[in-house]
DNA sequence: CAAGGTGCCAAACAATCGTTCGGAAGGTAA
DNA sequence: TTACCTTCCGAACGATTGTTTGGCACCTTG
């Protein structure tokens, strides 16, 4: 807290002033996170074939990841640290954005253009695929965001692919 | 460090007959899973076809990840609080493991196997799909190890297959 | 003008952190 | 036997943790 402080130039107790708990920040920071991949998810729109779907959902993750890469890193990692109650809030918010995801995969399935025994673990094959790029991928790198997210989406894509 | 003590029936400061440091300690949980990785990595033969070698190399990975969870999630979330001098040692043998893998996949690509633009990058994606599954995967559930593995490494055989 | 709220500091609070210390008990080696 | 080494306890160490407190300066609203 007192180095979150120094960084607005406050002393410690001063934050007090705007917050009531360091977990009400941490919920807060967790919460916009997730609030920002539901949003880029409502941007597509459904009735869009479901491999383009998939496509866009892709790039909104990414970009969401990249473009609040420490914010992102703490949503995957810090709110095993919330109380249950709010923990609880989370794990709806995340389970409502794997749903977006999952039905986008499920329309694939039965229009033919995907091909999948489980649907639920393609899902999760994919946003695992996806999550774990705030580990390595590092804006201003050699890879542009375009690019690493042309070649995941076509991976995906094969991955689930009727053949 | 109390916590620790208390769970083989110590007392705190008792441990200090036996480590140097809790970062000693945390080094050594670190290095033992990226060494069972490696292990598990090294045991598959390389004249085996890229895709053999892959669909074993996935199955490799997700039972050291599944039978060393509290372990396996350490490794992947605490590594970067080790010193600078620690860590890069884990980044040697974390390089040393991802080499196993990106060799079974440029020989895919040398014998038609596989068809693909980057394969560093088809390389992070098979095991960011993987990595992630100590989130969310529970021994004891639904989904058997094994069937997670078939229908992970099917998926991630398509991603990477010439079409 | 007065009253009350807001934003902040400096200091302190109790709890917890990793670690050290002195000493006691037991085992091993001479 | 003596001497040492290992293992452990109980207590303490200094640092750091999240948070509270009292007071001061400022702003807004009546």
């Amino acid at each position: 807290m007192r180095d979150l402080a120094k960084a607005v130039n406050l002393q410690g107790g001063s934050l007090y002033a705007h917050i009531d708990s360091k977990e009400e920040l941490l919920f807060e920071l967790v919460n916009r996170a997730a609030a920002e991949f539901i949003a880029s998810a409502e941007a597509v729109p459904t009735d869009l074939p479901a491999k383009e779907r998939l496509t866009r959902l892709v790039r909104g993750h990414l970009e969401v990841i990249v473009h609040e890469l420490p914010n992102a890193t703490v949503f995957f990692h810090e709110w095993k640290f919330l109380s249950p109650e709010l923990q609880a809030k989370v794990t709806a918010l995340r389970d409502r954005y794997e749903g977006y995801w999952r039905r986008a995969i499920e329309d694939g399935v039965k229009t033919g253009e995907f091909e999948l025994e489980d649907v639920r673990l393609a899902t999760l094959f994919a946003l695992s695929a996806l999550n774990w790029t705030y580990q390595w991928y590092r804006p201003g790198g050699k890879l542009s965001l375009a690019a690493l997210s042309k070649r995941y989406s076509e991976m995906i894509l094969s991955a689930l692919e009727a053949r």
